[in-house]
RNA sequence: CGGGGUGUAGCGCAGUUCGGUAGCGCACGUGCUUUGGGAGCAUGGGGUCGCAGGUUCGAAUCCUGUCACCCCGACCA
């Protein structure tokens, strides 16, 4: 390639929307267009990037016994109805009908695909276990895309679907999957990933995880206990009781009142109900005089019929204080009288000016009730959330220290839902009809991609790993006008190309700095200087773009040096 | 969905208070000079000022409505 003819405008400016770096840096330098919300074209250098992204991950998932297909984009609504998911999912799914007035879908995950698939073929214990995978674009219809391709509506995936016929060979793959993965991150030159327990979401299932990078710009909360190696996603980790923000800093000893239940069964139950829309919560008794108190801080709609039900109670919004009717609602049982409860608020709630609940101020001020911090005696928990120097829901020390990171891979272990409900079966070796169990796992390329020049740059550009980079080797023309210097350059070019080694060669006319400046943001690994200066002395300047190497190379020793360079680098 | 903000050339922005021929820098075309970290001079091309109404002799500017996008939340395989 010819940076005369590469296609993209590279420039200075910085510009406004861009708030994290990787995506200020993609689109100054040429490696991504803006199309619409969440939604860009990719340039060539991105393009090849994703590309070689993708063969690490080819390789990896085929070294595994996974077997690429490809799915539709665009499936019959039917094929979502099948599984509940049609109904289940919210507006993220983009819905549309075909010319005959048919509903359709745009594929977002493919479980029902890949079921749909295989439903036939694996109809005998003996084709099992195996693994499909496909590299596709997927369409989200996210309600916030932001940080250039970290978080977009329109992206490639990776996702693969294996099916087995017992629970212990699913968590042996699964063990295959997660070692797979940890070398797919490897090699694309990442470093501070880790892996954590997670909350399996819409997706169903039991086990999951997460693979994050950390790095301050992400959007998850990762909880980590440095004593024992514990790692959540926040959103997974259980909350611990913990103690009043005003009070005695003794965690509180819940007490079992006979035919009521404890504080560990209420958390058991909110943990094991998967209700994203439970996100706090939690009081218990102090004394066999007070009663369980639940307050949640979330969509009461959708749980409070289990959870009443499971607590044998009813929803009392009135029940202990007009001002919490709209805080939450109350949760107890029947006959409780308000002076017998200590009210407790989920520290999140505090200050929250904006939103209480779902009642925005305003409309909690037009029923004349006063916010919820003037509740008397109100005592604040972190309830919903895990915090900072928080105890260890592993260990129980108070060592919990919480890190941001971008969610670049998970991987579920998501048992029979989508068998079951799509109505999959084999025959097992005593005739008998089974549910195949199921795990999916999953990687986005572009977000990869933009988490490696997330971690991996400097102020004028991505500094790619030769493992991922669009080109190998850029050669810097300095002076073609002059006499004998294009001519070497193009030598050189045609010599390490004969060699396959992906080279790009600059000879604009341009002045020094631009062709650096320009150099810097492709952040081509190695770059190789031509100049009249160099011709002197029969040599070429060789710069890495991380800076570890500056030095000069006899020109008949060039090919060799770089391809030495490439292979160490390539490990 | 709640809060905040922005829409003027490919990018970054000024102009809007107080209505009067559409501006600047970068980028792009042409010519000459220059050439080791974003060169100089000259000259040119490119914008129905997000959109729709309204007020006015006249609207980027004032009024009404609307759309889009960005940020913080909520939500999210």
């Amino acid at each position: 390639m010819r940076m005369q003819q590469l296609i993209g405008d590279r420039f200075k400016e910085r510009p406004s929307d861009c708030v994290i770096d990787s995506h200020a840096l993609m689109v100054r330098g040429g490696y991504m267009k803006y199309v619409g919300s969440g939604i860009f074209s990719l340039y060539n250098p991105l393009r090849r990037i994703t590309r070689k992204i993708e063969g690490i991950i080819r390789e990896e998932m085929d070294n595994i016994d996974g077997q690429e297909v490809l799915f539709p984009v665009v499936m019959p609504a039917s094929l979502w109805e099948e599984s509940g998911r049609f109904a289940s999912v919210g507006a993220e799914l983009m819905r549309m009908k075909d010319r005959n007035g048919s509903p359709m879908v745009l594929g977002m995950t493919h479980e029902e695909a890949s079921v749909q698939l295989v439903r036939e073929y694996g109809n005998s214990h003996t084709k099992y276990p195996f693994m499909i995978y496909q590299i596709q674009t997927k369409f989200r219809d996210e309600a916030r895309p932001r940080g250039g391709l970290i978080r977009v509506r329109e992206f490639t995936m990776k996702d693969a679907y294996s099916f087995h016929t017992s629970q212990a060979d699913l968590e042996a793959y699964y063990q295959r999957c997660y070692d797979a993965y940890t070398r797919i991150f490897q090699r694309a030159g990442l470093r501070n990933v880790a892996i954590v327990a997670s909350d399996s979401g819409m997706m169903g299932g039991k086990i999951s995880h997460e693979y994050m990078l950390l790095t301050p710009v992400g959007e998850d909360t990762i909880v980590i206990c440095p004593e024992c190696g514990y790692h959540s996603n926040m959103e997974a980790a259980p909350s611990l009781v913990e103690t009043p923000s005003s009070g005695n800093p003794a965690p509180l000893t819940p007490v079992h009142t006979p035919g009521q239940k404890t504080i560990e069964d209420v958390c058991a139950f909110l943990h094991a109900s998967k209700e994203r829309s439970v996100k706090a919560v939690v009081y218990h008794l102090l004394s066999t005089d007070e009663t369980v108190v639940v307050f949640l801080r979330g969509d009461l709609d959708v749980n409070e019929t289990k959870l009443t039900n499971f607590l044998g109670g009813e929803i009392r919004p009135e029940a202990i204080d007009e001002n919490v009717s709209l805080v939450a609602g109350y949760i107890g049982p029947v006959g409780l009288q308000p002076k017998n409860c200590r009210v407790l608020y989920d520290r999140s709630l505090q200050g929250a000016d904006n939103l209480v609940c779902g009642a925005n101020k305003a409309e909690y001020h037009n029923t004349g009730l006063s916010m919820p911090r003037d509740v008397p005696n109100a005592e604040y928990h972190d309830f919903a959330k895990i915090a900072e120097g928080g105890v260890c829901p592993q260990c129980g020390k108070r060592a919990i220290t919480l890190s941001r990171g971008i969610e670049i891979g998970n991987i579920f272990q998501l048992g029979t839902k989508y068998t079951e409900a799509m109505g999959m079966q084999y025959q097992d070796a005593e005739g008998n009809l089974q549910y195949p169990i199921m795990g999916c796992y999953g990687i986005g390329v572009g977000r990869l991609a933009a988490s490696v020049c997330e971690e991996s740059h400097d102020e004028y550009g991505p500094i790619w790993p030769m493992s991922i980079a669009p080109w190998q080797v850029q050669i810097c023309c300095l002076r073609a006008d002059q006499e004998g210097v294009k001519e070497a350059a193009e030598a050189l070019y045609e010599a390490l190309g004969s060699q396959r080694v992906e080279v790009i060669l600059d000879d604009r006319p341009v002045s020094a700095g631009v062709m650096f400046s320009d150099a810097d943001l492709l952040g081509v690994p190695i770059r190789l200087i031509v100049s009249p200066r160099n011709l002197k002395e029969h040599v070429v300047e060789l710069v890495t773009r991380d800076k570890s190497v500056k030095t000069t190379v006899a020109m008949e020793e060039v090919v060799e040096t770089v391809r030495k360079m490439i292979a160490e680098r390539l490990g």
